[in-house]
DNA sequence: TTGCTCCTCACGTCACGTGAGGTGGC
DNA sequence: TTGCTCCTCACGTCACGTGAGGTGGC
């Protein structure tokens, strides 16, 4: 332990010096002293902050609960840091593989919303037309989410002209309403996020696959494109502004594929 | 994002916004700056820092090296969390079984250390005499370091009255010398630090198995009895004050058993 | 007009680290 | 006397969060 670090425990009222002298203000502490120090030190490497140390020590009776709580903490950190050295791989073996760096490795919220499946022919305007439905359908029911629209591909395959799609709208927390799902989220997925219309989406998706496959990756969930920014009939409802794009070539989207890495 | 953090990114000079109005200063932001911003952010979910995300952007000919450090640095916080939660687990439990919280679960650090391995008498003055020459060694060879000496019990036992003990002084890292060794360290012990005369190490050992009994712990390697305040002769040598005590009373000495759980 | 979002300072967070400038004990 | 440690401010770190007080577009 640094000086400082006892002058610090010394203003949080941790570890007061038995003896301070009023001549040159040098701080003395007593033998027994250590025994606490050992303690403010232990229970900070365990991660507690000076203040959640001062209440352990303070209230020795309510040591188990913070202790609990400590655990919990603790271990959803340690989740979230393997999850990230996963990603941190995927990432890496990708470039590895002479992928590009705009493909990128990310997590994906699980999502209430207002959805609708159908299989439909690709050349059509079928899903522009559900996806208006189900706007409509959601402002009316007032339970639209400031989240962007977006489109499961559940066959994972763009080759065809037709394919087995889900049409999602976000829906706030706790919507109870027919249509309404949870859809699920990945706790890993190759993204890539593209400017522009729509039709460069089957390549797109082309170079996710050929991206999983260099990087030993399985695809574990439908592909996901979201709409960040596109242009919208809105009648019936309307959108928030950055929602919202003028011509297609402004547009703003992102495929996402949940994968798994293969174990090696 | 929050408007602050976007902000923030753009003081760091790692997103600029394509136009800010003169009269309002309203940042304005492409549709194409999405790609960046969703770099940053995945970027810093990595662990990263803004300054890396900053060098992993301006070089990414360096990226792949960046990413490897960062994993590094990732698997060894990662393997601290685990130990983390291990001692937190081993102190929890201690806790359940009614264990003082004077009982504190930390880690041993090895140390290279001048030392000499007998069958003492514990009745005589044998270990005394062992450490007054191994001080003086030391400081004849000017290679003592500034940390407690201490004792092992290789045999885990002070009933008898003789032990296999190993006198231990600790010398500065890289010092080549007769006698010196790596005394190896422990992820976990259990240690108890206690204030006067070392009559009371046996009954806190005692103590201390009672707590690995209660806490499903198995012993993993010798007793450490660490002297942090003591009596010493200095004759031939001399160490720093604060390692020092007057009378016995005053001594203060950590005894450390090193553990391992028992997987449940 | 009301409500909302944006703006610019400027200070707070957390556990100390790092000088700047000065002093007491060996 | 030199070198060392202690002292007290006071500011820096990191990635924003949080008001305070004010303004433009719907």
């Amino acid at each position: 332990v640094t000086v400082k670090a006892l002058r610090h425990y010394e203003e949080e009222g941790l570890l007061r010096p038995v003896r301070v002298d009023p001549q040159t203000g040098y701080r003395y502490y007593a033998a027994e002293q250590l025994v606490c120090l050992t303690q403010i030190l232990q229970l900070k490497d365990l991660g507690f902050s000076l203040n959640e140390v001062r209440a352990c020590l303070d209230a020795p009776e309510s040591l188990a609960a913070l202790l609990d709580a400590r655990r919990t903490a603790l271990a959803r950190a340690l989740a979230e840091d393997v999850g990230r050295l996963r990603r941190l791989d995927a990432l890496r073996h990708g470039l590895a593989a002479g992928a590009p760096l705009d493909v990128v490795v990310r997590m994906l919220e699980p999502t209430r919303a207002l959805t609708a499946r159908e299989h439909v022919d690709l050349a059509s305007d079928r899903i522009t037309s559900l996806f208006e439905t189900l706007e409509r359908d959601a402002a009316r029911a007032k339970a639209r989410a400031a989240a962007s629209p977006f489109l499961l591909f559940h066959d994972n395959c763009l080759d065809g002209d037709h394919a087995d799609v889900e049409v999602c709208v976000p829906v706030r927390p706790g919507v109870r309403l027919d249509g309404v799902r949870e859809v699920e989220g990945a706790t890993e997925a190759a993204a890539v996020t593209y400017l522009g219309p729509y039709q460069q989406t089957p390549s797109l998706f082309v170079k996710l696959a050929a991206w999983c496959d260099a990087d030993q990756c399985t695809v574990c969930g439908p592909l996901r494109e979201t709409y960040r920014r596109f242009g919208a009939g809105q009648r019936g409802y309307s959108l928030p502004e950055w929602m919202l794009a003028g011509p297609s070539s402004e547009y703003v989207t992102e495929l996402a594929m949940p994968v798994r890495r293969v174990p090696a």
